[in-house]
DNA sequence: TTGTAGCCGAAACCAAGGTATGACCCTCCC
DNA sequence: GGGAGGGTCATACCTTGGTTTCGGCTACAA
């Protein structure tokens, strides 16, 4: 299971699911490490935020298991960090002293989960499966999404236009009108975007206008 | 402010906003019905959940106020029965004696907040301001796709299968021979398909093909 | 200066979409 | 039996969509 071989699920990510654990306690961090090795996970291990921090993430979905309380900076408070930062790692929160305000504050910021230690080990491991998950999804999305916008920033200002337009339903003749050009130019430059977009069919194209968010507006021009 | 008048946003609710407060304490249902009073929203309290289950919801915007520790049912079973009954309403956990893993799960099964007695004022209003706007866009995005269901249900099978088909992007002549008849029928169906579901545009169907899931396999056919 | 990219467009042509009109068949139901 | 709804199809006609070929224009960088 632990093969590099293709698992049911491996599409975007390169390599295998990887385990992060931020615990200032030395005996904590052998712990879960010895936890998730003995189910075949890889698992790398840190003292501190800024150690994390340093690192640099793998192509691979993983998840970061956060004691609340860390030196220099609260979990809370690094977790709003990585957001600010655009790092979309699913989180899951241990803790010795909570309180129902933090719990509240990390689900609210999107948290996998938050345990109180001391945690059955089931739970970490159920945890943890959802948040690789959850990540591999959202991985698989991302990617998606930036193939689609490396091919959308091919396209010239007037062919995203006209991509808008035609995405909205409009006729070639319409379109022309609206832009103030030939019918014939809006047909040349609908051909460009069907070949730039590898857009197979206009509902094709309809649907990737829907996912960059490509409307009215968003178009080329600032008028 | 109060004023039946229209808001910047009232489409779906024809009523002003409504909050539900469920709790056994009398004098905690007087304290939170004066204070969402005193900033004029609507406000109904019950003793028990099982009265709030009697009473039908309004067609507005709503939310809930829920003590965990409620006689007979905890406000936790009572969120997921809720669930399970279809009733998507927002709810805001309070509690006096409330632990981390109540509050774990409440969130994890979508609570907009938990709230620990005695809290500020504020901080209720803020967490209700929340779950009215939550619940303002869920029943509206439920509005558009009722609407559109409502028209899908007036296709034929057959109608259903075009579409599928036509919104993935073939051609008539791909659909004709897809389902075996000649691509005229195609055209008429298609026709047929456009003026049911009011669709002024291809792009317009393909968007309302997306809203409903229809894709190949969710046709009319059961082959 | 010589590309090169972006933008525009005419002419010609062919494929696909769309809409009648009229017709045939079947099934279900009053 | 007869009507209604669903499905099928032909013929005819017109509108859109889409491509190719050829040509012209501007702005900008090598």
């Amino acid at each position: 299971m632990i093969e590099r071989a293709a698992s049911p699920h491996a599409p975007a990510s390169a390599e295998e699911p990887i385990v992060f654990v931020v615990d200032d306690d030395a005996s904590m961090r052998d712990a879960l490490s010895n936890l998730f090795r003995s189910v075949g996970l890889r698992v790398k291990v840190f003292a501190s935020a800024h150690e994390f921090l340093r690192s640099k993430l793998p192509d691979a979905s993983s998840c970061l298991i956060l004691d609340i309380r860390l030196p220099r900076v609260s979990g809370l408070d690094f977790q709003a960090e990585l957001a600010k930062a655009d790092v979309h790692i699913p989180i899951i929160f241990m803790t010795g002293h909570g309180d129902i305000p933090m719990t509240v504050r990390a689900m609210k910021a999107g948290a996998v989960d938050f345990l109180t230690k001391p945690f059955r080990d089931q739970d970490m491991l159920d945890a943890v499966t959802t948040a690789i998950e959850r990540d591999r999804s959202r991985r698989d999305e991302a990617k998606v999404l930036s193939d689609l916008r490396a091919a959308f920033a091919t396209l010239t200002p007037r062919e995203r236009e006209v991509m808008a337009l035609v995405t909205a339903g409009l006729m070639n003749k319409q379109v022309a009108a609206e832009i103030g050009v030939a019918e014939i130019t809006v047909k040349i430059h609908r051909g460009h975007i069907m070949r730039k977009m590898a857009a197979k069919s206009l509902p094709d194209l309809v649907r990737m206008a829907q996912l960059l968010g490509v409307g009215p507006g968003s178009g080329g021009a600032q008028t």
